[in-house]
DNA sequence: GTATCGAGTGAACGCTGTTCACTTTATGAA
DNA sequence: TTCATAAAGTGAACAGCGTTCACTCGATAC
C-alpha cells in the first residue's frame, strides 16, 4: 500500500461511490423524464435493487439528492454559456449566442431547469436562494452564470454598441431575467413559440434568436421615449 | 316559493355555497402564506372544522380547487393590467405600467404566480395548458393578456414609436417573457433586485421600472447590430 | 308522514419521505 | 488467522399525504 494514499480509493471507497453513481444515475433518468413528481425514493431503491432505506447512506435526504442533481445542470449550464462566451467570435454573434445556449440547454431539461427554480419541494416558505453575501454568491454556478452577463454587458459597452450610461449590472440582471422568462414558458408551454393566429411560425430555436436579438436590441440605444422617474406617479 | 327560480338560492344552495366558500376562502389563506405544499386537504378540513372526505362533496380533487386558486388569480392579474391599459394616459406610460403591473401583481402572491407556471401538482408529464387552438387559448384569461400586449404593440407601431417592421405576436411573446422572466426571479429570489456588488441598489419596484423600460427600448428601434439569420451557422 | 337525496363522516387503501433497531459484510489490527 | 470494529444494507414501522366508500343523519319534496 502506498504511503501517499490520499488519492488513493480503497476498494471500499471505489464500491462506494460505484453504488453512489448508480444512484445519482438513476435519480437522472427519472428525473429527467418525469420531474420531481415521478422520482421516489421508493422507486429509486428499485431501480438499483437496494432498499429505499439503503439510499440514506449516500444521501441524508431527497432534497439533497435533488439539489445534486440541479448543481450538476447549473455546471452544465454554465460550462456551455462559458464556451460560448470564450470563442472568438464577433461580440454581437457572441453575445446572442450565449443567451440562445442558455435557453436551449434550459428546455433541453425542462424539469432540471424547473426545479432549480422552484421551491417546491423545501420546506421553506419562500425562498430558493438562501441569504448570502455578494462574495458567496459569485462563487456559486448561478453566480458565476451571472458575472458572465455583467462582463458581456461591459464589453459592449467597451465596444460601443451598447448605452455607456447603463449600469452593467442592472442590464446584466434585466438580459438574465428576460432569458430566463423564456426558457420557463418555451419549458412549460411547448407550443409557446407557435402562439399565434397564423400558421406562418417560427420554429423554437427562431424564435429563440428573435428574442435574443430584442433583448440586445434594448441595450443599444438611449431611451428614445421620454424616459420617467419610476418612482414618480403620473 | 316564486315561479322564477332560476336566480333565487333555496336554503340548501345558500348553505352550500357559503361552505364551498369557506373552504375557497381557507385555501386562499394557506396556499398565499405557505404554497402548495402547506395546503394539504386533512388541514384545510381541520381549518374549517369539517372531515377531510367533505371536501370531495364540493371539489373533485385537490387540484380541481388548487386550478380555482390559480384562475381566480389570473383573472385578477388580467383586470388590473386591463384597467391600466384603459386608462388614457400616454402611451409610454402606460405600456410601462403594463409591465410594472404584471410583476407587481405576480411578486404580491408569488405562491400562485409560481404555480400558475408550474406543473408541480398535476401527474402530466410536461405541458402546463393543454393543446389548445388559437381561438379556445384568446378566450383564456391568459389569453386575453396576451391580447391586450398584441394591441399594445400594435398601438406603438401606429404611433410611430415601435419599429414598424415587427411582427406583434412574435413581440409580444418576447415581452411577455422578459416580464414573466423578472416576475419569476423576484419571486423566487427576493433578494434579487438587489443582487449587486456595491450599497447603491434599486428598490424593487425601481428594478421593475428599469426592466420594462429596457424591455421597451428594444422595440423602438431597428437593430443597429448586424442581424443575423438565426438559422445560419456561424 | 314518509321516501329521497345530499351533506357529512370515519375507516381504510396505497402512496410518500424518513427512522431505527437489526443483520451482514468487509476491513484493519493483533 | 482470528477477532473487534465500522460500515453497508435491510425490513418494519411512523406520520403524513390524496382519495374512496360504505355509512349515518337531517333537510327537503310529495
Amino acid at each position: 500500500m502506498p504511503s501517499d494514499m490520499s488519492l488513493e480509493q480503497t476498494p471500499a471507497e471505489r464500491r462506494r461511490s460505484k453504488v453512489r453513481g448508480a444512484i445519482i444515475d438513476a435519480a437522472e433518468r427519472v428525473f429527467a423524464s418525469e420531474g420531481e413528481n415521478g422520482l421516489s425514493i421508493r422507486r429509486l431503491a428499485e431501480e438499483i435493487d437496494y432498499s429505499p432505506s439503503a439510499i440514506y447512506k449516500y444521501f441524508g435526504s431527497k432534497e439533497e439528492l435533488i439539489d445534486e442533481l440541479k448543481e450538476a445542470f447549473f455546471k452544465r449550464l454554465l460550462s456551455r454559456v462559458d464556451m460560448i462566451s470564450g470563442t472568438d467570435r464577433p461580440f454581437h454573434l457572441r453575445a446572442r449566442a450565449c443567451v440562445s445556449t442558455y435557453i436551449e440547454t434550459a428546455v433541453e431539461r425542462p424539469h432540471h431547469y424547473a426545479a432549480a427554480f422552484s421551491n417546491a419541494y423545501g420546506s421553506n416558505t419562500g425562498n430558493v436562494w438562501p441569504d448570502m453575501d455578494w462574495e458567496t454568491f459569485m462563487q456559486t454556478n448561478k453566480g458565476r452564470a451571472f458575472g458572465l452577463l455583467v462582463d458581456m454587458v461591459r464589453e459592449g459597452q467597451s465596444l460601443g454598441v451598447f448605452d455607456p450610461s447603463l449600469d452593467p449590472y442592472l442590464s446584466a440582471k434585466s438580459v438574465w431575467a428576460a432569458s430566463h422568462g423564456l426558457a420557463q414558458l418555451m419549458t412549460h408551454l411547448p407550443q409557446f413559440p407557435d402562439l399565434r393566429p397564423t400558421n406562418t411560425c417560427l420554429s423554437a430555436s427562431e424564435f429563440v434568436a428573435f428574442h435574443a436579438d430584442l433583448v440586445f436590441r434594448g441595450l443599444q440605444h438611449p431611451a428614445v421615449l421620454p424616459h420617467t422617474d419610476p418612482t414618480a406617479q403620473d
